[in-house]
DNA sequence: ATGATATTCAACCATATGGTTGACGTTTCC
DNA sequence: GGAAACGTCAACCATATGGTTGAATATCAT
């Protein structure tokens, strides 16, 4: 598992790969299509796809062909847990974080 | 902005720093103490540190011939927004977060 | 069949990362 | 003053990362 977070966090560390998970964020799209608005090659661009997809954060699925790109967002909630577990605790205090999420949970 | 964001996550990517983030929950602590626990030099974790405070994830002040090492977890906060903002995080789930965490204690 | 399109592979390069060791400057204590 | 404790620095090593280019592989269209 920590492995896991290991590469999701590495993933997430390049602008070029963020940009492209915003990017997907609004639709899926080819690989050629994720490459056009960056300045740098396709290649590149792939090596980030395969990278994200390692990390669970895009599926990739060929039909054709033509290689479709898709946003896995599952794959950021055990990493975002990491990180609410650090903003909301002063202390190693899990009821207190209980207590939190009970009141979060509420609101919803 | 995303150049901090670069800087969070890079540092988030390796499980000795996490770990440390991880004891800094419990308490402040000196340099060598942070050390203790792990099978590497101590000058290897003096560089963690540094690579985490220069992400503003911790802070360091020099008492007498002691660096402390506080955990800042404001700093955690743009990234978390940043996570958020691909949505659908379900709710959070305390159970694993609570097991995450120890065997992340555990690791070391 | 030919040619264009979509994507990856392989080799290469520069730089970053994570670790080591040994020497070094400070601060504390006796 | 001298020794021990705290921490960093500098040099070094191996491997990973992010990029390039050119060739290769599939698939589609004519």
């Amino acid at each position: 598992m920590t492995q896991h977070l290991d590469t999701v966090f590495a993933a997430l560390s390049d602008p070029t790969r963020r940009a492209i998970l915003a990017m997907l964020l609004e639709d899926d799209m080819a690989v050629t299509d994720v490459a056009e608005p960056f300045a740098m090659s396709l290649a590149a661009i792939s090596k980030h796809l395969t990278l994200l997809a390692e990390a669970g954060l895009i599926s990739q699925e060929k039909r054709g062909r033509v290689k479709w790109c898709k946003l896995e967002p599952d794959a950021l909630r055990e990493a975002s847990v990491w990180m609410q577990g650090f903003g909301q605790m002063e202390a190693l205090d899990l009821d207190g974080f209980e207590r939190f999420l009970a009141a979060e949970l509420r609101e919803v």
